[in-house]
RNA sequence: CGGGGCGUGGCGCAGCUUGGUAGCGCGGGUGCUUUGGGAGCACUAGGUCGCAGGUUCGAAUCCUGUCGCCCCGACCA
């Protein structure tokens, strides 16, 4: 490709000021892409170029475990949504899908992902265990209303998306196939020369028994992850499961309850009276709403250094319950409480909170479900709210054994936790970008819209279901944040737009236009991706550029040219290589094997 | 949705306090010079100052409303 004829770059000399994170401030500044909205972006040549690289890694990697490829529609009836039964939870109120009416008024929605579709077209062409397991797969556009888009194409409205579906006749097949994905997904990852870490997550609104995320670690990232130096433990944070410390033991000639004016907060409470955090429960209190309409509301408690994750609680609350649940939220707004509840002592109360406190005239289901953290249910003398302004309470010998409390995991783990009682290993927190996500769905969504086969004794079963996603843009964008310098971005060769662009320093000297010209045909010739920057334009101009696109080689054709010599340069490292114009294919195959193998 | 910031040419910004009809750097075009690290000189094109009202002889500037973007959070996955 040359520059001046076909492949126009489109850098800019000043950053544009809304990008904030590195990597997207690369992708705008060298060229790649131009946002047209809120979290709605162009890709420029030179990132098609890009997306197309990943892409073609990725499918050969999954056809090699037997994958197919297809194209599903992005436009969505709602009525397959409502038979899965998420159309409301994707469309009302803080819902991710686009959804519109075509002229009849029939309803519609921009996919976000798309089990419903895949699994009604399963369910019409798989009938028996005969054609099991069979895998699809899709490169291709997904949308989602993200309430805050941000940081370029991290989290975008529009995204390119690699969501693919698997279908078995056995929750073992499920699984086995699932591992080998999970080896897919580390080959892709390494064959895009990205350094990723793979984690226990939670599976969030795509449901499922199992899940694990593929994280590229990066100070940008938007999720936390837990894991032991030794690698024999990583979740997301969400996920992770660990061993609080121990508590200090409560002094014994604490009893009855404490006087605690305006001591609302478990600081206060401890400073103003000779306690540790480790020895009171906080009992933070959350409204459920479901799909079905019905509110419940939640008391959670936890011991008093720990804090609350409400995924997990999300979770647990979901489960309780046969509708879906749609919305969580701590009850803080003074109208709600006093719409729904009666002598409710705000920053007082203990686990104990009398169920009377429900007003009748509310919506609410009139118990608390009361959940108990396992760091709090362990604790059998502690300090709590006393159910009374201004009182906390000490509690003796208080048990959580009785049907009015489910102890529960609903600890937010972190850092500095052990992850086993008998092991000194601690966890450590790092940041990092979710580029995969695979999940074993099991029968979820083949019970919903009724996917069924035959199987060998001849009984219909509902279809086994996996599915496994990987953000093709948002790969892009990771390996900007891990692979880059002052200068711009250092792409890893295998995703590179090209491996090697041409610089001649001076194109109105005949002698390097025409040596300029031999060596760009000859490696057209030979199948190599190469870029010839023939602009006019001054020798720093072109430096500054080709540093800034971050193409992994540079060929510079400079006054040695009427020697016929000139340099291949290395972006990553800066090594500058003297070489006669004859042997210059040669070394380049050379030099760039060992960096394909290098990194990969 | 709450908090903060910002909307002035393709990009980065100044001007606004104290109203007088828009400016700088980069980028673009033409010419000459220059040619291995974002060149120099000269000329030049390009802007309903986000939008709508209002105040005023006069509004980028003051007032009201509105829309949008970015960041933090909530939320979401």
């Amino acid at each position: 490709m040359r520059v001046t004829t076909s492949f126009p770059l489109g850098t800019l000399r000043n950053t544009p000021s809304e990008a904030e994170i590195i990597s997207h401030q690369l992708l705008l500044k060298a060229g790649y892409i131009r946002r047209i909205n809120s979290g709605i972006y162009a890709y420029m040549p030179l990132m098609l170029r890009v997306i197309e690289k990943i892409s073609s890694i990725i499918e050969k990697e999954l056809n090699t475990i037997g994958c197919t490829k297809l194209l599903l529609p992005q436009l969505h009836p709602a009525e397959l949504w409502k038979k899965s039964e998420r159309w409301e939870g994707y469309t009302a109120g803080e819902g991710i899908m686009f959804n519109l009416k075509d002229r009849q008024g029939k309803e519609f929605g921009l996919a976000p992902t798309h089990e419903e579709v895949i699994t009604s077209i399963a369910s019409e062409i798989i009938n028996s265990y005969k054609q099991l397991p069979q895998c699809f797969y899709q490169i291709q556009t997904k949308f989602r209303d993200e309430i805050r888009p941000r940081f370029g194409l991290m989290r975008s409205r529009e995204f390119i998306m690699k969501d693919g579906y698997s279908f078995h006749s056995s929750e073992n097949d499920l699984a086995s196939f699932y591992e080998k994905m999970g080896i897919a997904y580390e080959n892709i990852f390494k064959s895009c020369g990205l350094q990723t870490v793979g984690v226990e997550a939670d599976s969030g609104a795509i449901g499922g028994a199992s899940s694990k995320e593929f994280m590229v670690t990066a100070d940008a990232g938007e999720d936390s992850i837990l894991f032991t130096q030794s690698g024999s433990y990583a979740a997301n944070i969400e996920k992770a499961v660990s061993i609080p410390s121990q508590p200090i033991p409560i002094r014994d000639n604490i009893s009855g309850l404490i006087e605690t004016p305006q001591q609302k907060t478990i600081l206060e409470v401890c400073k103003n009276n000779n306690l540790d955090p480790t020895q009171i429960i906080k009992v933070v209190v959350f409204i459920a709403k479901f799909e079905s309409k019905a509110e419940i509301p939640i008391l959670a408690c936890i011991r008093g250094d720990q804090h609350i994750n409400e995924v997990k609680l999300f979770n647990l609350v979901n489960k309780l319950h046969n509708s879906n649940l749609l919305n969580l939220k701590k009850i803080e707004d003074k109208n709600i409480i006093e719409k729904n509840l009666v002598d409710f002592p705000f920053g007082f109360i203990g686990p104990d909170l009398d169920n009377k406190t429900i007003k009748a005239s509310s919506n609410w289901n009139k118990t608390w479900t009361r959940i108990i953290d396992s760091s709090a249910s362990s604790l059998s003398k502690f300090v709590s709210g006393a159910n009374k302004v201004n009182f906390h309470k000490v509690f003796q010998s208080f048990s959580f054994a009785s049907n009015d409390y489910l102890v529960e995991d609903i600890r937010n783990a972190k850092k500095g936790d052990k992850i086993k009682i008998n092991n000194n290993e601690v966890l450590k927190e790092k940041k990092g970008i979710e580029i995969g996500h695979i999940f074993q769905l099991g029968q979820k969504y083949s019970e919903k819209l009724n996917a069924k086969f035959s199987d060998k004794d001849g009984q219909l079963r509902n279809l086994w279901m996996g599915c496994y996603g990987i953000g093709v843009t948002r790969i892009a964008q990771a390996a900007i944040e891990q692979n880059h310098d002052q200068n711009g971005i250092c792409w890893p060769i295998q995703i590179s737009p090209f491996e090697v662009i041409i610089i001649p320093t001076n194109l109105k000297d005949q002698i390097q236009r025409d040596l300029t010209e031999q060596i760009y045909n000859n490696l057209k010739i030979n199948k190599i991706q190469v870029l010839l920057d023939d602009r006019d334009d001054r020798a720093g101009v072109k430096f500054k550029d080709a540093e800034l696109i971050g193409i992994p080689f540079q060929i510079i054709i400079g006054r040695d040219a009427i020697n016929k010599e000139v340099e291949l340069l290395c972006r990553s490292n800066n090594t500058k290589l003297k070489i006669d114009a004859n042997n210059l294919l040669e070394t380049f195959i050379k030099e760039s094997k060992i960096m394909y193998n290098k990194n990969s």
